[in-house]
RNA sequence: GCAACCGUAGCUCAGCUGGAUAGAGUACUUGACUACGAAUCAAGUGGUCGCAGGUUCGAAUCCUGCCGGUUGCGCCA
């Protein structure tokens, strides 16, 4: 539930609340409810608050417009609020500037405004994503996971929702037998010192062809019989095959390591496949001895054909799991070892049908939580050619991409710093905007629509990207530096009169609200397109009116004090995103 | 066949819990650095919101049907 933070709407709907009253004693409208209902005008010269009496009209049995001007009657003065405005159906605000600004700036600038308490009542929430498998290479498509899975963390957590954090990789399968076959009897080459993680990726893509290619030769069979050979013994957990699948497992995990320490993510748990594989067959093997699994075709699962989701396979013909199985085992696992009273699974839209199963699964054996479980989906990253895939070869492997970005950052942007800053800053700074440019590309379309993933478009950081706003940052940064900005001095807010300034003031005080917003909607976009936004109209700003060159001292310091708001929003908000802000660039 | 998602400017996308004049980026044309950082800013060109109905004071937004595209739909994960 959202709690009533924002300081120019708070004030609007407790005035309103009160005019509402005693215009129409007998229609109940609580405060809150007026809060959610106000929006903003067209343009700040009708006001910075609207309220619509759309919804009150019913009630009050009278026109919008007539009820308008009815609460405007009864509306009680305000220091702060400088006129009303009647606008057909709705009433709108025009709130003083000087006192918004001084409300705005001050609390940003005493950093109270990003430690209020945005909502209540929220539950305790696991989000889970990242599952790249082991074995295999990682790519551009993992990147869009890991991008969203971890700024909606952050959108939960500052947003005041309890959020715990988890990645599943899959560490078992066949996948893995195949990668392990290769390495055994085909490999001709040593393994490498380095990089044996990207290495293992590009022997389980060989892998894979080479077994394609040998199907209808007389090798099959044997190929087969080997494969089932490796995945016994992994699962038996004995055997030369097993001590090899735990030692270049290990060079995947670094791998992933790598990958989240580069993104600066951190999970609170990180869950494997293979830690819920015999778990997951024990459970199923109990719900069929109470007689809640049936058998069909040799395989045993559950009849969904009522709510239109098939039939799910819980064990195999063969007495293995399926991916569901040990999906099933997984949130058992999650609801009984941290007590959570939701469940996001952050996977792409290509396993709705699985997840709808899953969780109906878990609804029929008795989990109330199933109905909190949510599979948050997106849609997948392609390439101009299309799906990415290794038989076609078109595979962008993810250190490929950030090295990529890195290296024309550099050259295209830092070198000209080469001497005056030294080499390392030159190098975090250029891994900072290859992470902005990066994460900012990922998340700021809508979940549901695919990527179509363009190295040379991705490289040239102009418009909307990451970049762009990290800019942002550092011109106020260096303003601020140049200036000597003191954040304890006296500020005269009334200097603050520029219609930008006013639009910059009305957008930092949306701030919280945007956030909480993409938490209710676990939507990353509202919070990227609000930057973008606020970055347009600080850039704006800064080319109309000069700060450091004002007419007097009063103005210079107010206008100073604005900026560095807007740098402390939007630092916050590329954090929120997960993305750096550098002091300079 | 069934289901989910997508269809808005040349291209990439916002806007979708109905609400004031459909917005950005990009591309193209033009202008602004002896300047608080030009990784920037300003201006212009560009739209039957896939099509057809319906719901109502009001629809890009909700409902129905159709068209086009993507992805799923029992022993891979």
């Amino acid at each position: 539930m959202e709690l009533n933070h924002n300081y120019a709407n708070s004030l609007v709907s407790k005035l309103l609340f009160a005019a509402i009253k005693k215009s129409y004693p007998e229609v109940e409208y609580s405060e809150s409810q007026i809060y959610e209902s106000l929006s903003a005008p067209p343009n700040l010269k009708m006001g910075q608050v609207a309220f619509p009496c759309f919804p009150l009209a019913k009630e009050c049995k009278m026109a919008p417009p007539m009820i308008a001007k009815t609460i405007q009657e009864n509306l009680e003065n305000d220091a702060s609020v400088e006129e009303t405005k009647l606008a057909g159906p709705y009433l709108n605000f025009v709130l003083k500037k000087e006192a918004l600004a001084k409300n705005i700036i001050g609390e940003i600038s005493s950093g109270n405004f990003f430690t209020k308490e945005l909502t209540k009542d929220t539950p305790k929430t696991m989000v889970e994503y990242s599952q790249p498998n082991t074995h295999k290479i990682l790519h551009v498509g993992h990147m869009r996971n890991l991008c969203l899975g971890s700024a909606l963390v952050n959108i939960l957590r500052y947003s005041g929702q309890e959020t715990i954090s988890t990645t599943y990789p899959g560490d078992m399968g066949t996948h893995v037998a195949k990668c392990l076959w290769y390495l055994k009897y085909k490999n001709p080459d040593p393994v490498p010192v380095e990089n044996r993680g990207a290495w293992l990726g590009q022997m389980y893509a060989t892998a894979n062809q080479l077994l394609e290619d040998e199907i209808g030769t007389p090798n099959e069979e044997s190929n087969r019989k080997q494969l089932t050979e490796i995945i016994k013994q992994i699962e038996n957990q004995n055997g030369e095959f097993y001590e090899l699948w735990k030692e270049t497992r290990e060079w995947s995990i670094a791998l992933m390591k790598q990958a989240y320490s580069w993104a600066n993510v951190d999970f609170d748990r990180w869950f494997f496949e293979s830690e819920v594989d015999e778990d997951s067959l024990k459970l199923m093997k109990d719900l069929q001895a109470k007689g809640i699994l049936v058998e069909d075709q040799g395989a045993v699962g559950m009849r969904l054909d009522e709510y239109n989701l098939g039939f799910c396979i819980l064990i195999k013909s063969d007495g293995t799991g399926m991916y569901s199985t040990k999906d099933v085992e997984l949130a058992r696992k999650k609801f009984e070892e941290f007590g959570i009273q939701k469940s996001i699974y952050v996977v792409d839209n290509r396993q709705a049908f699985h997840f709808n199963q899953v969780f109906k699964v878990l609804e029929i054996i008795g989990f109330e939580q199933a109905k909190d479980c949510f599979h948050l989906q997106y849609d997948v990253v392609e390439l101009p050619d299309g799906a990415m895939s290794s038989r076609k070869g078109n595979i962008v492997p993810l250190m490929d991409l950030i090295s990529n970005m890195e290296h024309t950052i550099t050259t295209n942007y830092l070198e000209k710093y080469r001497g005056d800053w030294s080499d390392e800053e030159i190098d975090k700074v250029a891994r900072q905007l290859a992470g902005g440019a990066i994460k900012y590309g990922m998340i700021r379309v809508d979940n549901n629509r695919k990527i179509v993933f363009n190295m040379e478009e991705w490289l040239k950081l102009d418009g909307e990207t990451g970049p762009y706003l990290q800019y942002v940052y550092a011109r106020i940064n260096s303003l601020c530096h140049k200036f000597n900005y003191d954040s304890s001095a006296q500020v005269d807010f009334g200097k603050l009169t520029h219609d930008l300034e006013e639009a910059l003031l009305v957008k930092l005080g949306n701030f919280n609200s945007i956030v909480v917003n993409c938490a209710k909607q676990l939507k990353t976009i509202h919070l990227t397109s609000y930057l973008f936004e606020l970055g347009k109209l600080f850039n704006s700003y800064y080319a109309e009116c000069s700060i450091g060159g004002a007419d007097d001292e009063e103005t210079k310091l107010a206008r100073l004090a604005l900026a560095y708001s807007v740098g402390e929003v939007m630092k916050k908000g590329l954090a929120i995103l997960g993305i750096e802000a550098p002091a300079r660039m």
